[in-house]
DNA sequence: GTCTATAGCTCGATAGAC
DNA sequence: GTCTATCGAGCTATAGAC
């Protein structure tokens, strides 16, 4: 997240909160992390964070949704600059490339989402939900517009191959170091394989 | 895992405490579990964990290294009962569903394998690496065969396509719900994607 | 806004009876 | 082999000074 200096001091340490607590829950997993580490990654006491937050549930569900929001955003914006008549190909590999972004260049709260969605508690992870089937749905909204929809195989269920590219490139958080020169490659990679196979035609 | 009626009552408790701990592990990760919910799920109480299992650490290490070994002997004991001569394709398609099915019916330690690695302790990560190292040495064997190679797209690196391959198929986790009838139908759209592409040709 | 101090729990692990 | 009992540490969250 980039701040300016001239917010209240509230928003700053809100701010080094967050950012401490997605860095840690990405690395460690969210229950191995306690409040006092957190504190210590923003420069605090324990005590002191519960004048931001009430809890440390309310912190990971913050953090899930920013991480939720940075995605889409960014994979929004991205198709939507695109001009009328991009070729279905082009708008496709545009898209993957942008999550892929932001997963490795807002690093960690769209990650530490990635990594520990599964094992918040469950009333975090069913709000988190809701964020995630939005970001679900952008991506049906354009599998399903007819240009693309036409360039697809008809076969392969759109939900089914959505799952497939959504998990796939978050799968790439388990090696791809993330180094920002080779982002782009990647994405070309992945997309050559996913939109026209690993097979000889 | 299926356990003899026959077995000494220690191997048999302790196949309890890890049935009990992948599962555990699985649904809630790695520290959210304590030894006494490990126990209680294996019909025991924390203290006689203590006889078959020197620490925590111990019995995660365990049930990794079982996830990973579940996996590679089903997809290695797949791969060498095809008859020689057998299509690229076919060959292909019969690793990915001998994967994804042991992932969804040897439950618990190859999923949780999936789910929690990133979050056990620095030295049980280390360990488990190697096993996962072999299991990706018994895919890129398999892509290096002649007639596996001469049939894949010389484009995409190898390690590649085996990372995307892997990924996507462990990804399914997230949102599959893995009743048995559907597994080979998951596998086989999985793979017409994944070999042949998504786009039109 | 941030601090110190601490209440009330739960944790992993151990000791020793049976 | 499994039990009960418990140690010492660390946990989330709160109270109240500054």
């Amino acid at each position: 997240m980039s701040r300016t200096a001239s917010q209240p001091k509230a928003d700053i340490s809100r701010g080094r909160i967050l950012d401490a607590a997605a860095a840690l829950f990405r690395e460690r997993g969210y229950s191995a992390v306690s409040l006092r580490d957190i504190a210590a990654g923003a420069d605090m006491k324990a005590g002191s964070v519960y004048y931001h937050f009430a809890s440390k549930e309310e912190i990971v569900l913050e953090v899930l949704r920013l991480g939720i929001a940075a995605v889409h955003d960014q994979v929004h914006k991205t198709l939507a600059s695109l001009p009328a008549g991009t070729p279905a190909d082009r708008v496709l590999r545009a898209g993957m490339l942008a999550h892929l972004r932001t997963l490795y260049e807002f690093n960690d709260y769209s990650s530490a989402n990635v990594r520990i969605y599964h094992h918040v508690p469950e009333a975090v992870r069913r709000a988190n939900a809701a964020e995630r089937r939005r970001y679900e749905r952008l991506w049906d909204e354009l599998l399903h517009r007819p240009d693309i929809r036409r360039a697809l195989r008809p076969e392969p269920e759109l939900k089914l191959f959505r799952q497939l590219l959504i998990g796939s490139l978050n799968a790439t958080l388990d090696w791809f170091d993330g180094r920002k020169g080779q982002i782009a490659a990647l994405a070309d990679q992945y997309a050559d394989i996913l939109l026209r196979g690993a097979l000889r035609p």
